[in-house]
DNA sequence: TATAAGACAGACCGCTCTGTCTGGTAACGT
DNA sequence: ACGTTACCAGACAGAGCGGTCTGTCTTATA
């Protein structure tokens, strides 16, 4: 796992391929151990690449951070839309089935929480951290409220918004109380929402 | 606000006072801040008192941070059955009304959102912080539970998680989306899932 | 073969952090 | 009057932080 440059690789694919191997110890570590808690040197020695070549590649620590919440946004974005798209064919299963892709990561043992939330918890308002939660919060509240409207619900924002309560619940909950049940739970809650917004003719 | 010495006091008394002001000082400042980015010296700085002094009141800084802790626990359980007990008399009610002693705060300018939660982000796994933000989270299920079980609903523990659920998510929601009607969506939520899992003959 | 680009290792800087320790002072009990 | 107690102010040590910089090595290109 050494940084040493690949051969046969053109300057650019070995920045490219420092830049990723710098990311992904980054979320590795910032989301194990927290944004503040760890420091630079802990990110450089386990990605195997020198401190210039950080700076270099991302300026400052903020910007790290940054890239760190946006590639964990993208991340989280592909996984909740390709399992929906492959198990539930209806947006009003769709609606149900976002607890369940989120459901997946709380058996995990190194799960601590939603990122965002402990990124928020831990940074200074008005940085880099608030911004990007920011668009997080909007992704989450657009998917619920998006799926809703196309499920016929005559109020797609309430319902989404009283669903976006269930799912930060569920994720603090099995985080707090270590307790993957909270999956099951908010579930349960979810359907008896979709069940009594949306008349039973609606979607298909 | 200077820290000289009151006159006509003990020194027990004066310890007390000191002690009294360093932990409103580090509440404050924890609070708003954070538990990490706020330093010693901030908190001596704004308590008006020798660091010194806070070295032989709490003996570290883990052990401030577990007081500030223990102080906001405290506090938040004498507001809670203070408001419930005054405003609504049975069981029932009260399952509904927790919500509303929680929304109470989200239009305070100051508000960030579950001070546990914040610590807990920051906190490194093991520490004072975990233990007591345990404790805080038995007594969040306890009251939700043991208001169930006294409105004779059939499975109480069942209903105090769903209902725990919308307590962090409307917290989660109010904070990040900076949306203090996270509180009304919680509590419509609440009513519903307290009608639906408590016959209507019970408690009174 | 010579040049340019970029990664590497690591020293270094200024700052902040927690925690300790010294010295001076104000209020109490005897 | 005197000792005790607990405060204050602040210097200090040791560590860690983010960030900069120097110099060396490797690779691709002209």
């Amino acid at each position: 796992m050494s940084g040493k440059a690949a051969k046969g690789s053109t300057p650019q694919e070995r920045s490219a391929a420092a830049r990723a191997r710098l990311l992904a110890a980054a979320s590795e570590l910032f989301y194990a151990e927290g944004v503040q808690s760890v420091g630079i040197d802990r990110v450089i020695e386990h990605a195997g690449v020198a401190k210039a070549t950080l700076y270099s590649a991302f300026g400052s620590k903020e910007e790290l951070v940054r890239a760190y919440l946006l590639a964990r946004h993208a991340a989280t974005m592909q996984r909740m839309s390709d399992v929906l798209e492959a198990r539930y064919p209806t947006a009003r299963e769709r609606l149900v089935g976002v607890f369940e892709v989120q459901g997946l990561s709380f058996t995990d043992p190194g799960f601590r929480g939603c990122a965002f939330v402990g990124a928020k918890a831990e940074a200074r308002p008005g940085g880099a951290v608030d911004e990007v939660a920011d668009e997080y919060r909007a992704w989450l509240h657009g998917l619920f409220a998006g799926l809703a409207r196309e499920a016929g619900a005559t109020d797609p924002k309430g319902l989404a918004q009283q669903l976006v309560l269930l799912y930060d619940g569920a994720g603090i909950s099995a985080w707090l109380d270590r307790d993957p049940s909270a999956e099951d739970a908010a579930r349960a809650v979810a359907a008896a929402l979709v069940s009594a917004a949306i008349p039973d003719a609606a979607d298909g």
